[in-house]
RNA sequence: UCCGGCGUAGCUCAAUGGUAGAGCGGGUGACUGUUAAUCACUAGGUUACAGGUUCGAGCCCUGUCGCCGGAGCCA
């Protein structure tokens, strides 16, 4: 019995007799010879059938895409072989024989994708997303744990709103509303003081009505929480943090990335310091003409690119209809359809920067800074930017004030570059019992279900912090993906639940 | 919730208001080293649904449903 070898190791097989165990993801065939393409997860692996081994070609032949099967061979280099090693096979089990697998290796529509999204991660692209997902996962984890943190998990059911109670989806807890957690923020802060660094790492929920590809109505958040810590030392984790995240991915997923396409060179400028703004300074920025000559200059850029773009697309289906072999035709058909969406893109853009600008221009202290304004932010650096002291009005009620300033908050939210957009948001907590109390009361909420809250105030309250590290936006942004959906094994969007 | 776009074969898309088409995929056959193989033949349709305008509607109008991404909100 031969032993049975991932794909990947198979170059150290090289000259033996060896079983790999996978599916079929492409068959191509000569009149006389079949390649059968075989996947594990671990790689790809040609393998060679010739048709005087009578039986196993006519097996092989017949064998549909994905089927499952267990196939044994001699393992030997060969440079026509996709990485360099193939398998001539001498015995071929069949676990399944699949027909009609609904993918084929062509363009699909995001819908159809998403509608298959359980046979879609079989995808080398979607394998590879999640692939790089788990290094970031476990980069981070790493990173706690080098660092002294303890992991506290944080209920999931919670009885109310840490924030807007509009945001959260009900459940029925025995007859009593309660909802689902969209942080375990204030849970980890009791953590905080009887652990001192901690972290939670779970899947948090809200219900906001958003369908954009930045939004997920399930999603999962690292959230840090450190006793004794300013707002400072928190900026330093939050940067600390992520660039152990794109460091590792940097070191462990070059194929992948490579794969999927992404810049390497950009994630390889991810260093620190991170560049650091606060609110006053960023809006200061937003307002700055000197921007704004800068954006009218990117948008001549664009519509230039935009002019290249639709030139070049009246070229494609050119040839796109004289094309005369299949593939081809195919070919050209999915880049046209890439182009027309690069120039749907841009034509937005082309739109709304003007309005962009005449926003940013007219920015006036105290708003929240939108989408737009982030990217705008964002765009002027090539590493992610904090920003701090955002109005006190705009932001949540534990959230301290900043000392000789009270109209500012303590917080931090980290933008990511090349427009991805917030990827952490957090602060220093308020920790002094009368000034949280007031500011309760301000806010109209009732003190009675948050006396634990305030109880850590009453015994022995320090300085605390900490913020929230959106995974998969985090993924979306290091994996260069247009959209969120890709980032998730099953993403849940509003108006999707399947499968 | 609001704004915009889309809905044609299993998939990706064509089709001035005038006979619903192509490529891929499926099926059959040919081909001994393919790289999304290629070549020939072939089957495949209630044009999302319901009304309306018209001699005639995939196309125009109204409504419904579904999907997409943007705003607000946020990670």
């Amino acid at each position: 019995m031969p032993t049975v070898a991932p794909i990947r190791d198979l170059c150290r097989h090289l000259g033996q007799e060896v079983a790999i165990r996978g599916w079929l993801y492409g068959k191509r065939s000569g009149g006389k010879i079949v390649f059968l393409l075989v996947r594990d997860g671990t790689g790809l692996c040609q393998c060679v059938v010739e048709a005087a081994q009578t039986d196993l070609f006519a097996t092989a032949v017949a064998l549909g895409q994905e089927s499952s099967l267990e196939l044994t061979g001699l393992a030997r280099p060969d440079v026509r072989a996709p990485g360099g090693v193939e398998l001539a096979a001498s015995s071929l089990r069949i676990l399944q024989n699949a027909t009609d697998y609904p993918i084929s290796r062509k363009a699909h529509g995001t819908d159809f994708l998403m509608e298959h999204r359980h046979l879609w991660l079989r995808s080398p692209r979607q394998a590879a997303i999640l692939r790089v997902r788990h290094t970031l996962i476990r980069a981070a984890r790493d990173f706690f744990d080098a660092n002294g943190f303890t992991l506290v998990d944080t209920p999931i059911l919670s009885p109310g709103a840490a924030e807007g109670a509009g945001t959260l989806f009900p459940v029925d807890f025995f007859g009593a509303p309660v909802y689902l957690a969209q942080t375990g923020q204030l849970y980890l802060e009791a953590a905080a003081m009887a652990l001192g660094r901690v972290y939670c790492f779970g899947p948090t929920f809200r219900a906001e009505k958003s369908k954009t590809r930045r939004h997920l109505a399930e999603f999962w958040m690292i959230e840090p929480e450190i006793a004794f810590a300013e707002l400072p030392e928190l900026m330093d984790w939050a940067e600390g943090l992520v660039c152990a995240m794109v460091r590792a991915a940097l070191t462990e997923r070059r194929e992948e990335f490579t794969l999927l396409g992404r810049n390497i060179a950009a994630l390889e400028k991810i260093a620190p310091p991170f560049p650091r703004l606060t609110y006053a300074q960023a809006v200061d920025l937003l307002r700055d003409p000197q921007l704004h000559r800068q954006l009218e200059q990117e948008l001549e850029a664009d519509r230039v690119r935009l002019k290249e773009c639709i030139a070049e697309l009246a070229g494609l289906e050119e040839q796109h209809t004289r094309a005369r072999q299949g593939w081809q035709q195919d070919k050209l058909a999915q880049q046209v359809a890439d182009l027309r969406e690069q120039i749907r893109d841009l034509e937005a853009q082309v739109a709304q920067r003007p309005v962009h600008i005449e926003h940013a221009r007219n920015f006036v202290w105290g708003e929240d800074l939108g989408g737009d304004d982030e990217t705008l932010l964002s765009r002027q650096f090539e590493r992610p930017v904090l920003i701090t002291e955002y109005p006190r009005k705009i932001k949540a009620f534990y959230m301290k004030p900043a000392p000789g300033n009270p109209d500012v908050v303590l917080n931090l939210d980290m933008l990511a570059p090349e427009g991805y957009g917030e990827i952490i948001g957090g602060s220093q907590r308020e920790d002094d019992l009368d000034a949280l109390q007031k500011r309760m009361a301000d806010e109209g909420m009732h003190p009675a279900p948050y006396e634990w809250y305030l109880d850590l105030r009453r015994y022995g309250t320090v300085p605390h912090g900490g913020f929230g590290l959106g995974l998969e936006r985090t993924v979306a942004w290091i994996c260069g993906l247009k959209h969120i959906r890709e980032t998730i094994a099953f993403p849940r969007l509003m108006g999707r639940i399947y499968p």
